[in-house]
RNA sequence: GGUGCGUUAGUUCAGCUGGUUAGAAUACAUGCCUGUCACGCAUGGGGUCACGGGUUCGAGUCCCGUACGCACCGCCA
């Protein structure tokens, strides 16, 4: 890859803040960035960090890098050997003021954008000397992920990270410009709040004034951005950091942000045009992406269950399900198939040459203990339309050609089923072959973008290990209005007004009509197993809201991570957080969380337990 | 709470079926080199093979445990 062109191509693309938007200081005229051929004979001052050096006989080169950029300085023995042995000198990431003139390079380097220039070096100051970093400062770097959370600082440092971060800045500026023209107030909420026992774990934070008291970290501001709407604001934004004490993953961090959003006097479709505005604003803004007039296609949460087993399909492809059980079920002596609540399966366009190595490859993938299928089932359809597949003894080639129609499968394409007892189940195993399937196709280009809504939710879902309902999305989620009888009579197959936008197969953002009567947001904690005393006690302070004129309203978050890692097509979103936790929510840098002095703890009336000591 | 993979030079890694003095690349240091830009060439220093235990005549290599890292399942209203 050609690592000049993909520096520009991001620049133009994340739009880099110009370095002629830097002033002047007494440090520097100019930053390592802008400088052309067009400034040659200019005497400038710069300031930054040494690259990278190269001796050439009596001729020292150094590579001179800050944020905007990477600008050569040249040292001619010749002409002063004093400086150049003092140049000679510098080890790498030594902070460095020089003095010098801009000229044309005798050997101009067409990869870099100042490569038409370079400085010819008159005064050298050393700003500050750096120990040899631990691991290389460049794009491609030798570090491993842990080495490069220790020395955060250094890796930032390096241009891919540092425009991450410069991307996540201009899509923050791009959120207010956008909330701003609709109307949106920012206003800040607590981040020292009360604990709520429903959702994720909180962390808590004891209070010295208020001995075995404990305020808690907001798993989101939802409460308090519905008191504002209460409080008639109307409409509310924040980037608000959320906390949730719960185990992390690539797409999960203890703390995250999240643009919040509420809004009152609306119904489901005017929030939803609003944030798909909104999405395509974004696009467009920051990623330089046309996501087109269309509306974005809704399908409900049903629906996506059923074509593509997941809340979230990835819809930059097809290879929707067809279900099976009419074709496959009592058809043939396949046990399995006949002892199936569900037969699904998919349509690999192409695919029927795959080998025996390639098809056992995807049957051990699907039977690996994180997808947990018992065996999969493949077809192949031939050019002259027959059908080979590996059940074929069990079934007449007419159930099979069957099959073949019922999967509109064309020669050459590759039919992948899965069975199993528990429907639900299986879905999600055969979208994780889909998705993997989509995967060895190409068919997941991280350049290319295609959003839904999913809707229609179902208001709760049944907790094994509580023995309970449990709110899918919040508690404070409007059922249907339609449905709102069945809460007494079926509340398992009540619908919410929920809605999530789901981008590539990601969850981006989700929200509902929240609840805004007190005796209805009373009945949902009594559906929840909660006494109406627990109800008041851990909730009296919205209920009671409710009760002095709150407004019919909804809203939406947007998870800012998981944006700005898909615009920057990033697989984990700790690359676009400046100092991101680790896998076991540790800060590997500041080495938080660490025990602290008695003292502190004696002060908050808190011991610990002996084994902990 | 669980599963899988990993831990060897500053760094990224190789090291076979257990067998003499543990290698490569890169980084670092020194020297040469006047148009390099992944400069090049030569020389050199650099290792508690994560930790603890076990098997064995002998362990970087096999076994058990612990710690740490990554990915995933559970969990994440």
């Amino acid at each position: 890859m050609d690592r000049a062109n993909t520096v520009r191509n991001r620049a133009q693309r994340y739009g880099t803040t110009d370095s002629k938007q830097v002033k002047t200081t007494m440090y520097r005229s100019k930053t390592c960035g802008e400088l052309r051929i067009s400034n040659a004979g200019e005497q400038v001052t710069l300031a930054g960090w040494v690259q990278r050096s190269r001796k050439m006989g009596g001729m020292t080169f150094i590579d001179l890098r800050d944020r905007y950029g990477i600008t050569q300085l040249v040292f001619n023995e010749e002409q002063d050997a004093a400086l150049c042995a003092q140049a000679n000198k510098l080890g790498r990431e030594y902070v460095l003021q020089v003095k010098g003139t801009v000229s044309e390079r005798y050997a101009k380097n067409d990869k870099m954008p100042t490569g038409d220039i370079e400085i010819l070096v008159s005064e050298l100051n050393v700003l500050n000397a750096s120990l040899t970093p631990p691991f290389t400062i460049e794009e491609h770097t030798d570090g491993g992920d842990d080495l490069r959370m220790k020395y955060r600082y250094l890796d930032i440092r390096r241009e891919n990270v540092r425009a991450n971060l410069e991307l996540r800045h201009k899509f923050c500026i791009a959120v207010r410009n956008f909330l701003d023209s609709k109307g949106f107030l920012e206003i800040e909420t607590p981040v020292l709040i009360g604990s709520t026992p429903e959702g994720a774990r909180d962390f808590i934070v004891p209070s010295r004034m208020n001995p075995g008291q404990f305020y808690a970290l907001p798993q989101s501001p939802q409460t308090l951005k519905q008191l504002l709407m209460v409080a008639g604001i109307d409409r509310y934004f924040q980037i608000a950091k959320c906390f949730r004490d719960e185990d992390l993953r690539a797409d999960r961090q203890p703390e995250f942000t999240q643009i919040d959003c509420e809004m009152s006097f609306v119904t489901q479709d005017d929030i939803i045009s609003t944030f798909e505005e909104m999405a395509k604003y974004l696009f467009k803004e920051v990623r330089g992406y046309d996501l087109g007039e269309q509306p974005f296609l809704r399908l409900s949460w049903h629906e996506a269950m059923r074509r593509f087993g997941s809340d979230k399909p990835d819809m930059r492809f097809g290879m929707e399900f067809v279900e099976l059980m009419d074709v496959l079920k009592g058809s043939g002596s396949f046990g399995v198939f006949n002892d199936a609540a569900y037969i699904g399966g998919i349509c690999a366009e192409g695919c029927a040459h795959y080998t025996r190595k390639q098809l056992d490859q995807l049957t051990d993938f699907v039977k690996s203990p994180q997808i947990g299928a018992k065996g999969l089932v493949y077809a192949r359809v031939g050019e002259d339309g027959s059908v080979k597949s590996s059940v074929d003894k069990f079934y007449t080639p007419e159930v099979l050609s069957q099959l073949r129609d019922t999967m509109q499968a064309k020669p050459g394409d590759l039919i992948l089923i899965l069975s199993g007892a528990d429907a639900m189940k299986t879905r999600k195993q055969l979208c994780e072959l889909r998705l993997e399937m989509g995967q060895r196709l190409g068919l997941r280009d991280k350049n290319k973008f295609s959003l839904l809504w999913v809707v229609d939710f179902p208001m709760f879902e049944w907790s094994e290990e509580e023995g309970r309902l449990l709110a899918m999305h919040h508690p404070f989620t409007a059922p249907r209005p339609q449905d709102i009888p069945m809460l007494d009579t079926d509340p398992a197959s009540v619908l919410a007004d929920a809605y999530d936008m789901v981008c590539n197969g990601v969850e981006v953002g989700g929200g509902s009509i929240r609840i805004h009567d007190a005796e209805l947001q009373a009945k949902i904690f009594k559906v929840l197993g909660f006494t109406p005393e627990r109800a008041q006690e851990q909730f009296g302070f919205l209920m009671n809201a409710f009760k002095y004129g709150a407004p019919p309203h909804g809203g939406l978050a947007y998870g800012l991570d998981r944006w700005v890692s898909l615009f920057a097509g990033l697989d984990s979103i700790r690359d676009c957080i400046a100092f991101p936790k680790n896998n076991s929510g540790r800060d590997v840098m500041l080495d938080a969380p660490s025990a602290v002095d008695p003292k502190q703890l004696d002060e908050l009336k808190i011991s610990l337990a002996a084994d902990n000591e």
